[in-house]
DNA sequence: CGATTATATGCCAATATCGGCATATGTCAA
DNA sequence: TTGACATATGCCGATATTGGCATATAATCG
């Protein structure tokens, strides 16, 4: 087995920050490739090739216009990641609630175990 | 260069979903390693792993008591996901309000480029 | 047709993963 | 001390990634 492919899931596309980027840009407008080429400073094929990744996970679509493929957004393979962290809103917005946890990450923190940095 | 290491992120370390699994879990409450290893049906070494991962991200700490090791959630370093991927809420949720750029889907499933499903 | 523009693909090197299995480390009990 | 229990680590194989560079494919223009 290796780590599971990046076309796997929503999950696994945007755990790549150049990803995250390029949704984000198409998060104002679509644009066809060399627009965001520009806008990232990237190579070209990197671009292309993250374009792939994410229009095999559905997270883009893509339009021909003469010479020009316009990519755009397509949000909604990122439900599954919202709903799955959504769940976890409250541990840290209302984290002293269980003072109990807290306190335990602080002495495992002092404690001896190679103070688990690693 | 290859991909980022799952120690590098929350995003890359919650990618696998056996350590979404892993947090769920703990999001119930503390436990020892080995009710984990029971839950999760793994072999131990393989959750060992998982949560060593799970621990240099910062998303659980650990506390011994006796011969156990006690893991439990912390859920903080979710935040910058949860940000990130509220911004694309309405994507989703409000998807119809550009009735253009849900045809530009359609229509570029309907063409002829490979049908991008590769 | 040939040239130019726009984008995608192919191949390569380097890296780090996940899982398997054996074993080291650590802790308590007799 | 010896042994049993709890957990972590080490090494291995197989795989797939990211980025670089060259090149293929596609479409438009003269």
């Amino acid at each position: 087995m290796a780590r599971a492919a990046t076309t796997t899931d929503a999950f696994n596309a945007v755990a790549e920050p150049r990803r995250r980027q390029i949704l984000d840009l198409l998060s104002r407008g679509e644009r066809p490739v060399n627009d965001l080429v520009a806008l990232l400073g990237l190579p070209q094929p990197l671009v292309s090739k993250h374009l792939r990744v994410l229009r095999q996970v559905g997270l883009v679509a893509v339009r021909d216009v003469g010479r020009q493929r316009v990519y755009s957004l397509n949000g909604e393979p990122l439900k599954p990641i919202h709903d799955w962290v959504k769940a976890y809103e409250e541990s840290w917005s209302r984290r002293f609630d269980r003072l109990d946890v807290v306190l335990e990450v602080l002495q495992s923190k002092e404690d001896s175990h190679g103070s688990d940095s690693d």
